[in-house]
DNA sequence: CACCAAATAAAACACTTGTTTGAAACATAC
DNA sequence: GTATGTTTCAAACAAGTGTTTTATTTGGTG
């Protein structure tokens, strides 16, 4: 059996999908086994619990994401502080992002979608869990803007970083209905990559304020 | 009986305190009525529903904000074109925000992450609900913006408002997690104003690409 | 004081949740 | 072909949910 169509699969393909669509909490495990079209209890057996498959979800899109996001952070990592500035560094970050969309369609909204939600549960284990497994390529991420960006402090760079985050994360998580608003009012099609590279010379210039 | 300490008011606080903290679903009743020292039928029996209670608890919030926000809105209307630089235009935002956290410790940062929650709520009634009720408003900021950068397409201006609301609504929802983080690191405390101070400029020079 | 509507309280209701159980079906190796 | 380990399945479980019901208490009015 591929390793499409294994069970586990489907109901990861399940689980991303609604998770993203209504949230953690109000996706109940036999909604996320209704739509894989496999037994409730095999969630529990495959992943443990639920939490477990949560994290699961998250895995699968990261370490995806992550480790193409580290090759290109290696070869900045090599290049000389004048050669960083922030459009090259915000297409180390995109680059990765987009092609994910290859392999899964909408896997950009979707992987968005969760990242805000699980920013969201300020409290709740998925933030540790994801800052504790995935931090350190954004400590790099941050680094590297240090190094190009001497003239700013460094906290400057920690909230500007986060300031693209949102950004970036609010506008891609909503981005499927903002489109259709968008196409309705302006009357213009618009892909993912579209509204991604509308934002960076907004982002850019915020960086060099 | 003063208008606070009745029934109602300690439901709404212990409410949104609750919501922003863990989210809506993840919010029971009984936790509400436990931290709000009431019994639990007095939810059902002052507001109707749980639904009822999130969408008070988000009317008490936006009443009070978007009151304030519209008088900012009447002044800047009546200014010329090229006064309405992007800093008046948040300052109109941000003054009356940042006044919330004069009646209530906080309350900017939970009134975030409220945000923050409804905007996830992708499909739910929430958003609809506050986009209903309280979206003239974004629409008479947005004709600000068209009129203050008439140098950018209508378009730009649409997405580049949601840019900042992206950053707004996910640094000052995190900030109290972020601020922790930044004055360890950093040494030096921050305010919810200073936040919001640091973030104008970013913005602005956004704005301008 | 008696009366009545409004508010509070305790208990029960119907329902959904994540998880566990034990048997059946399947696949693999000897 | 039988035995063994893995996976699927239907059913049940205990716990927690929002809501409703039924009493009881409260506070003001005649």
């Amino acid at each position: 059996m591929s390793s499409h169509d294994t069970t586990q699969t489907k109901i990861l393909d399940a689980a991303e999908f609604l998770f993203a669509e209504r949230g953690f909490a109000e996706t109940s495990l036999r909604t996320i086994t209704g739509r894989a079209k496999v037994n409730l209890a095999s969630v529990n057996y495959h992943f443990g619990s639920k939490k477990s498959l949560i994290q699961a979800v998250f895995d699968r899109f990261l370490q995806d994401f992550t480790q193409q996001l580290s090759v290109r952070l290696e070869q900045l990592e090599q290049e000389p502080a004048n050669e960083l500035k922030a459009e090259t560094l915000l297409a180390a970050l995109i680059d990765p992002l987009l092609s994910l969309n290859t392999k899964r369609p909408n896997a950009v909204s979707i992987f968005m979608r969760l990242l805000g939600r699980a920013y969201a549960e300020t409290q709740g284990h998925l933030r540790r869990y994801v800052t504790e497994r995935y931090g350190h390529v954004l400590v790099r991420f941050t680094l590297l803007f240090q190094k190009g960006y001497p003239e700013l402090t460094n906290d400057q760079i920690f909230w500007r970083l986060h300031y693209m985050l949102g950004s970036l994360i609010f506008t891609l998580a909503g981005s499927d209905a903002l489109r259709q608003i968008s196409e309705a009012d302006f009357n213009r099609s618009l892909e993912v990559k579209d509204v991604i590279e509308e934002m960076v010379p907004f982002l850019a210039a915020g960086m060099k304020a």
